[in-house]
DNA sequence: TCCTTTTTTGACATCGATGTCAGAGTCAGG
DNA sequence: CCTGACTCTGACATCGATGTCAAAAAAGGA
C-alpha cells in the first residue's frame, strides 16, 4: 500500500506542506476556507502523519512511558488501562516498560528507553516509585515524570495519590459504627508505604472511638492471598477471636474469607471482613468483600494529563502538581453488625 | 542534557557515521579492529540511537502492536507480559492498542495506529482474532500479523495456538480415571471457539471411555465468575447431582467451588472440580483448582518471534507459520477419586 | 610488480514531518 | 494613496539515522 505523505495532501489542496502541517496541528494563522479545504483533502486521502517523522523534527515524541514493577498484577492492568485510554484521547501513545529491580543493569535499561524513545514523560507506578535510584535516573534525564501513590513527594517530581490514611479511617469507623470493638488489622509488606498509612488511619479511628487496640491483633502479611489464608487461620483459631478483620488489601481479605469458610465461621454473621483496593478478588467470592475503591485508573489518567499539560512540562515544580484523588467506601456482603 | 548523535561517535572514533551505523546494526564488512574501536566509543559516550530517526530512514519501526479486546483481564496481562519480555530481548518495543468492537469507528482507530506508527507487525489476541473485519484491516494494510488461538486459520495470517481439544480430553480422561462417570461440563460463550473445542475434547474422552453423557449436565456459561456461581447452584441443587464438574475456564470453576462451599458440599471429597487456563483465580481459593496450564506468555513470545523473523516477514504464507504450543494438566486439591 | 577481484569505507541523498524566517497580502488610519 | 502593523503563507534548513553507490584499500593471482 502506498503511503500518503504531507506533500500529497499539500499538492492536492494546492497549498504548501507547511500549511497542511499547521492545519493538522491546529495552529493559528490559517484562513478558515483553506483550513477546511485541507481538512477535506486529509479526510479524502485518509492521510495519517508519520509519527516518527513528526517526532524527529519536532522535539516531542508523543510517547509516554509507564514504568512498572510487576506488569502482570491486577493493579498494573487497571493503571495501564486508565493511562491508555487517556493517552488515546490526547493522541499520545503509551509504552509499558517493566522494571525489575532484582536484575542488575536495570538502570541502563531505563536510561536506554528514555534516550532512544525520547519519551515525553513517564509514569512511575508503586512500589518502585519509592526507589530513589530510579527517580534519580529521571531527574538526571530531565524528563517530566509523575509518581503514583509515592510515600514521599520529591519536590522535582509530580505525584498523584489517594488518601490512604483517610480511607482506612473510614473503613475502621464504619466497623466501629456497626458495634465492632474487637478488630484485627492485617498489615502489608514493610516496604509498601501506603500500607503503613492505612495502618495509621486504622489506629486513628480506633483511638478516636476510644477503642482499645490489641497489638496481638495487628499482624503482618505481604499482600498475598496466601498470607491472608495463614494469618486468617492464626487469628480465627484462637478463643478470643476478633469480630471483624480489616485487611489492608483485597487479596489478603479474600484469604481470610476462605479460611473463615473452611473453619465454618459465618460471614458476615459471625465475622465481618473488609479489604482495600476494590480488586477483582473482592468480587470473586461469596459474599463479596466490603472494600475501598482506589481510583487506580483515574490516578493514571490524571498522571497522563499532568504530563501532557504544557504548563506542567515547563515548570518542573509548581504547587498544584501534587494531586489527590477521591476514593469510596464500597459496602458489600462481607461486613455486618457485630454478633450478640 | 545534550543528546549524543551518531556523528559524535563517528568523529571521536575517527570514522564515518555510516560505519558506526554498520557496527551498531551488526552488519558485515567492518574490520574487527574498527568495530571494536567504535564499540568502545559507543560505550564511553553511552550513545543510544534515536529510534525515530532510525525508523524514518529505514523502513522498519521496531514496533509491534498488541491488539486486544479487554486489556484489564488477567489473560491480557499474561499475554502482554510474555510479548513484552520477548520484545525487549529482541530490542523491539510493544504498543498495546485496545480495540473496542462495540464502539463505532474502531476500524479507523486501528488503521490509524498502523499507518501512523508504521507497525512492523501485530499480535491479535482472542477473542477479536476471530473478527473477520479486523483481520481484513491487517490484510489490506499488508502488515505481518499473528493471531492468538484463533478459531480458524486464515491462509495469509500467522497463528499461534494450543491444543484445546486435546487438553480438555486430558482433563476428562483424568476425571474418568478417578472413577467419575457422572460429569458435568460448563460451556463458555458461543462466540468463543476455543470453548467449543474444549467441549468436543470432553465429549471425545467420554465417548472413548464409553461413558454416557447426560445432556442436562452440559450447561452454557459466559466465562464469568458469576455464571459459575449460578450454574453451580443449578447443577448441585438437584438430587442426581454430578460427582465432578469440568468448567471450561477457571473463573467459572471458582464460582462452582464457592457455591459448593455455600451448599456445604465437600471438595474434593464429595465433588471434584476442574477448570481451564491456570488463571490467578484457580489459585485464589482453597482448595486450589485442578486446571490446564495454557501457555499464554509463551504463545505471545512465539508470536513476537514469528513477526520479527525475517523469513516470516517476507513470505506471508508458509507451512510453519502455524504454531502449536504444549499445555499441561495441573492437578491440585479440587479433584479426587469419586465418592463411594 | 601489476592487474583483477573482493572487501571496506564514506559521500551524499533520503525518509516525512516541523522550525525559522522572510515575503506577500490585508487592513486601518492619516 | 501611502505607511506601518498585522495576518498568512511558503522556501528552505533541519532532526538523526540508513540506503545507494562509487571510491579506496586489501587480497589474490600471474
Amino acid at each position: 500500500m502506498k503511503t500518503i505523505t504531507i506533500k500529497d495532501v499539500a499538492e492536492r489542496a494546492g497549498v504548501s506542506p507547511k500549511t497542511v502541517s499547521r492545519v493538522i496541528n491546529g495552529e493559528d494563522h490559517v484562513r478558515p476556507e483553506i483550513r477546511e479545504a485541507v481538512q477535506r483533502v486529509v479526510a479524502e486521502l485518509n492521510y495519517r502523519p508519520n509519527a516518527f517523522a513528526r517526532s524527529l523534527s519536532s522535539s516531542r515524541s508523543y510517547l509516554l512511558g509507564l514504568f512498572i514493577d510487576d506488569p502482570v498484577s491486577g493493579y498494573a492492568a487497571d493503571v495501564q488501562h486508565g493511562a491508555l485510554l487517556r493517552c488515546r484521547e490526547r493522541s499520545y501513545h503509551l509504552v509499558v516498560e517493566p522494571v525489575d529491580l532484582a536484575q542488575p543493569g536495570w538502570q541502563e535499561h531505563v536510561r536506554g528507553s528514555i534516550a532512544s524513545l525520547r519519551l515525553d514523560g513517564a509514569i512511575i507506578a508503586p512500589p518502585i516509585c519509592d526507589t530513589d535510584e530510579l527517580i534519580d535516573v529521571f531527574l538526571q534525564s530531565g524528563i517530566p515524570h509523575v509518581l503514583m501513590a509515592p510515600s514521599v513527594e520529591p519536590a522535582a517530581s509530580g505525584a498523584v495519590r489517594m488518601d490512604d490514611h483517610g480511607a482506612a479511617q473510614e473503613v475502621a469507623a464504619y466497623l466501629l459504627n456497626l458495634g465492632h470493638r474487637h478488630i484485627a488489622f492485617l498489615q502489608g509488606p514493610v516496604a509498601h508505604h501506603a500500607s503503613a498509612r492505612r495502618e495509621e488511619g486504622f489506629r486513628a479511628a480506633m483511638a478516636q472511638a476510644g477503642a482499645r487496640i490489641d497489638e496481638a491483633m495487628i499482624v503482618r502479611g505481604d499482600f498475598s492471598f496466601r498470607s491472608g489464608l495463614d494469618l486468617g487461620e492464626q487469628l480465627l483459631d484462637r478463643p478470643d477471636r476478633p469480630t471483624a478483620i480489616f485487611a489492608s488489601n483485597d487479596d489478603m481479605a479474600l484469604g481470610v474469607l476462605i479460611t473463615a469458610m473452611k473453619l465454618g465461621i459465618a460471614v458476615p454473621d459471625a465475622l465481618s471482613i473488609c479489604g482495600f483496593d476494590d480488586a477483582a478478588s473482592s468480587r470473586a467470592a461469596w459474599p463479596q468483600i466490603t472494600t475501598i475503591r482506589q481510583p487506580k485508573a483515574d490516578m493514571a489518567a490524571a498522571a497522563v494529563d499532568m504530563l501532557v499539560d504544557p504548563s506542567f512540562r515547563k515548570q518542573a515544580s509548581s504547587p498544584d502538581q501534587h494531586l489527590m484523588l477521591p476514593h469510596a467506601l464500597i459496602i458489600r456482603g462481607s461486613s455486618g453488625p457485630v454478633p450478640d
